[in-house]
RNA sequence: UGGGGUGUGGCCAAGUGGUUAAGGCACCGGAUUUUGAUUCCGGCAUUCGAAGGUUCGAAUCCUUCCACCCCAGCCA
């Protein structure tokens, strides 16, 4: 499961400039904005950056970038927080942006001091027009050349408070006519009368990202900046941001080193979801699902509660890789990681989704066996456990066919199969209902196929999973299928149009074996044939037992286009 | 028609001038199986966005072209 350390084009530009002296050791950082759930695509860089310093015994920060106070909270913050623990990272340092404030500011002056930023107070739609467009060039503010002494005195005053939001900014003084246009003297600071999670009130004016990521990114010591590709066109600027102040070698604690090197790879998207922050808001603040933590989202705290494990995230991210190119990845892919992990790692039980009653017959009344049988069928250390038989029992309804097809080796009249575990028993009489459904069948058992034997040598091919309908326990099953009809949601005018009307079924019915109430409820288990399942952290109890269906197994007879 | 990027099988992804282009997922066969699961074994790119060129030899070097992504927030 464990595979050898994935090499990619970020990991032998690390590894070169350690070999080489560049630096003495590599220290990363994952800096996630606290506002919103963290998801997928931030484990990808979650485990890069984390990853990364661990192989390469480096250190790893995780930083809040949080300089925009509208939109932040610590609500975020925490969830944020929890997620990174759980997916199995330990951060160096605990580190916010909103800590470098007052250094932030310093660096600001200094540049104002050396004629290379100034206070200016066009409008945002003036700004807009001032600065070209992708094939025009802008033009230099009235306000460019305005003297150092004034751009001092207003940001003081900007920072005290004499101005309205809006109403001046402070921006780097670079070209008006780069090609670049993130050079096209980017602000750095605007006005902002909101109060801070962290920063409270102290703060009216806030540090725009690229003046703060670099220089945070210094103030911490961090080596290589990892971000992703809409960062590249930015990276002119954090480089020059860094060249044009002056930062302590001390402050960066290797001596005489290089300045962080920012690098860029791919987003990877997963099908048929959602991982814009924007409209993952939306679904939770419209109801589309039920909370951030909804299983069908493929946010970190969703995936939990689905029944993902930390090491099945860890294990997916790797398997996707890292590299220059976005990339959209199948969701088999990280079934298959959740898949192998529980296969290996899950007990397996026994539960009927759709039960259909079973009375044998030839089985005498009110008496009882118990059969021991194994947790996995091939880890014995996961031990054994009994499960109860009797003269009724619960099969799948689907394991039952009244007029079976080509193919379907389970149950039919006059047909045989054998109960797992159990004995192998034959269908004589199918009672039905008032409208003709299937309600129940008679069978009779062979008392001489007991644990698998078949004294006769007769080869029995179905089998099938049961539960003893006077100790199964009830239990909702709740079966989750992909959230949207579309491969790429995000890409659609109106992403709720693609939403999948069966995303959610849920299956009152089910019936489980009496072992499953005492299971501890951070438990995964297999319910045999069926799938993975877990109990849902919010509302299952031992009264009433909730699950939550991970992943089905793979079933190879079930492929479109056979009906069963 | 500015700048920055990317193009290897259905989806990811190794490969950085020299055997028949790794591996994973998916898919298709077949074996084993008290889960139609797992496991196992086999198949699956004469071709690397396209066209030219350099070379004894190119996915890897050069040229041109094409496609797609990002940038004109006082978001990150």
């Amino acid at each position: 499961m464990s595979k050898a350390t994935p090499n990619h084009f970020i990991r032998s530009i690390v590894s070169n400039d350690l070999a080489n002296g560049k630096h003495d050791y590599v220290y990363t950082r994952f800096p996630p904005e606290p506002n919103g759930y963290l998801h997928l695509g931030h484990a990808k860089s979650i485990c890069l950056n984390f990853g990364l310093a661990a192989d390469l015994e480096g250190r790893c920060n995780l930083r809040f970038d949080d300089t925009n106070p509208e939109k932040e909270s610590a609500e975020y913050m925490d969830s944020i927080r929890h997620s990174v623990a759980w997916l199995g990272f330990d951060w160096d340092e605990l580190c916010y942006a909103s800590d470098y404030f007052d250094e932030l500011y310093k660096f600001a002056i200094e540049l104002i001091h050396k004629g290379l930023a100034y206070v200016d107070d066009l409008d945002a739609e003036q700004m807009r027009e001032y600065r070209g467009t992708l094939t025009e060039p802008g033009k230099d503010s009235p306000n460019r050349n305005r003297p150092i002494e004034q751009n001092l005195d207003l940001f003081e005053r900007m920072r005290a408070g004499e101005f309205e939001e809006g109403e001046l900014v402070l921006r780097a003084r670079i070209d008006m006519a780069s090609p670049n246009i993130t050079m096209r003297d980017p602000i750095l600071y605007r006005i902002r009368y909101a109060h801070h999670y962290r920063a409270g009130d102290e703060w009216c004016i806030y540090p725009m990202y690229d003046f703060t990521h670099c220089i945070s990114d210094a103030l911490e010591g961090i080596t290589h900046s990892l971000c992703t590709l809409e960062f590249q066109d930015n990276r002119a600027l954090y480089d020059w941001i860094l060249e044009n102040i002056t930062i302590s070698k001390n402050h960066i604690g290797e001596k005489n080193k290089p300045m962080p090197r920012q690098i860029e790879f791919g987003r990877s998207n997963l099908e048929y979801t959602l991982a814009s922050k924007r409209k993952l808001i939306q679904l939770v603040s419209d109801g589309h699902v039920n909370g951030w933590d909804d299983p069908r989202l493929t946010t970190l705290v969703g995936l939990k509660r689905r029944g993902y494990t930390p090491a099945s995230i860890r294990n997916f991210c790797a398997e996707i890789g890292v590299t220059k190119k976005d990339s959209v990845i199948e969701i088999s892919v990280l079934e298959n990681a959740i898949r192998q992990d529980l296969e290996a790692n899950a007990k397996r039980v026994f539960g009927v989704l759709d039960p259909l009653k079973v009375t044998i017959t030839n089985y005498p009344e009110n008496e009882f066996e118990t059969f021991t049988v194994k947790n996995h069928p091939k880890d014995q250390t996961m031990g054994t456990r009994e499960i109860p038989f009797g003269r009724e029992i619960y099969i799948e309804r689907e394991d039952f066919m009244r007029d079976p097809v080509e193919d379907f080796y389970r149950l039919a009249p006059g047909r045989e199969v054998r109960i797992r575990y159990g004995y192998a028993i034959t269908c004589h009489d199918v009672i039905e209902d008032a409208n003709g459904n299937v309600s129940e069948l008679l069978c009779t058992y062979d008392p001489q196929t007991a644990k698998g034997k078949t004294p006769d040598g007769r080869k029995i091919r179905g089998i099938i999973h049961w539960v003893s309908a006077a100790h199964a326990v009830d239990a909702e099953v709740r079966l989750y299928d992909r959230l949207f009809n579309h491969p790429n949601p995000g890409a659609l005018d109106d992403f709720t149009s693609a939403l999948n009307p069966d995303s959610l079924q849920v299956c009152k019915t089910a019936k489980l074996e009496p072992s499953l109430q005492e299971a501890d409820p951070e438990d995964r288990f297999q319910l045999e044939r069926v799938g993975y399942f877990c109990f849902d952290s919010v509302d299952h109890s031992t009264e009433t037992m909730v699950l939550n269906r991970t992943v089905s197994l793979r079933d190879s007879w079930a492929k479109p286009g056979i009906k069963k």
